[in-house]
DNA sequence: TCCGTTTCTAAGCAACTGCTTAGAATAATT
DNA sequence: AATTATTCTAAGCAGTTGCTTAGAAACGGA
């Protein structure tokens, strides 16, 4: 009895992800997500409710397409070099043609002002730590290491990814791997 | 003949510093301007011309308030140990009672998408190049470095300082710490 | 073909954005 | 006290924000 629809949730929400990585959350109005998922207000609100609906949407979908390089990440059996690696591929991941974008969590954790969503910071929180779990995961393959080191060296390690992801907008290729190559020396 | 003024631009300067800080600069209205600074919009008009020229004359002030513990680490005599103490210095700096507010600069040049005021862009990167400065040219003050080391040096750090800038607002005291101890491990 | 359900278009809502302006208030000089 | 230059108040500008809604359009089953 119906009518169809006529977009596929998973696409629009992917073109606005992209919106809202390059131009940051405050900065993408509706009008432009209209114009960006080539669908309506009105299929906008009724598919995801609000604009913080799309938005936590996107995160979703950002977070399943770092998925890959992640994933590579938790099953490498190579230890500190696999974090090294992952670095790598996240400046890869993170540049989109010319067009520095960084991390979409990253740059939203940095827009959040004193009167920020407490939804969004929980998804970021969340994410960061995820990250962190993995890097601490990582580290344990060496048995060498105390607790101690092993949450100094995660703490460390989080840190720097945190900054690579900014740093990824505004710095140039060879900046980027002075900083990982120095970054991965004494661990 | 005239009437007097009834603030003083200096003091108006640092109440809108303070708030760019906190919030960024587009999530700040001149409304919320109006409030903290204490004047009318007809004044910050007349005194600053538009919302960009208070958030120009706002950094300059932040520059300002930097130039104590940037002037140390000019004047610093103890190579690379002068740069850590500066990467402490700096945390103590950027926060102010609990609210923890990074580096105004750096939450700008994340913030600026792609359409940003080349204006800002000019002065956040003239801002990054004179830190990165201060950095080679107290790493210089050890001979045995060659020009490249320098470089890829300075370049490790100043992507180190954006990313201790960025999570001094998200990670706690004792992760910074840990940040810092093994930044500076590697050099 | 008509019906019922859903998706679409497009107009419009109040609140807010950066910015302007007419006119009242205030001051120092005549 | 009158003049004049400046600063103030407060109302208002057009454009944009996130979001809503009335009604037309499209579909599938009866």
């Amino acid at each position: 009895m119906p009518r169809k629809k006529e977009y596929i949730e998973e696409e629009v929400i992917e073109k606005a992800m992209n919106l809202f990585w390059r131009n940051g959350y405050e900065t993408t109005s509706i009008r432009m997500l209209e114009k960006e998922m080539g669908i309506n207000q009105f299929s906008i609100y009724s598919s995801f409710g609000s604009k913080q609906g799309v938005f936590l949407e996107s995160v979703r979908f950002y977070k399943n397409s770092l998925k890959k390089i992640t994933d590579k990440l938790n099953e490498s059996i190579i230890s500190v070099e696999g974090i090294k690696e992952y670095f790598y591929d996240f400046i890869e991941f993170s540049k989109d043609s010319e067009m520095k974008k960084g991390c979409l969590i990253t740059n939203t954790a940095n827009e959040l002002g004193e009167s920020a969503d407490p939804l969004f910071r929980d998804e970021i929180f969340k994410f960061i730590n995820e990250i962190r779990s993995l890097f601490f995961k990582n580290l344990k393959m060496d048995k060498t290491k105390t607790e101690e080191t092993l949450n100094k060296q995660a703490n460390y390690l989080i840190i720097s990814m945190t900054g690579l992801s900014i740093a990824s907008k505004a710095f140039n290729q060879k900046q980027l791997e002075d900083f990982i190559e120095i970054t991965f020396e004494n661990l």
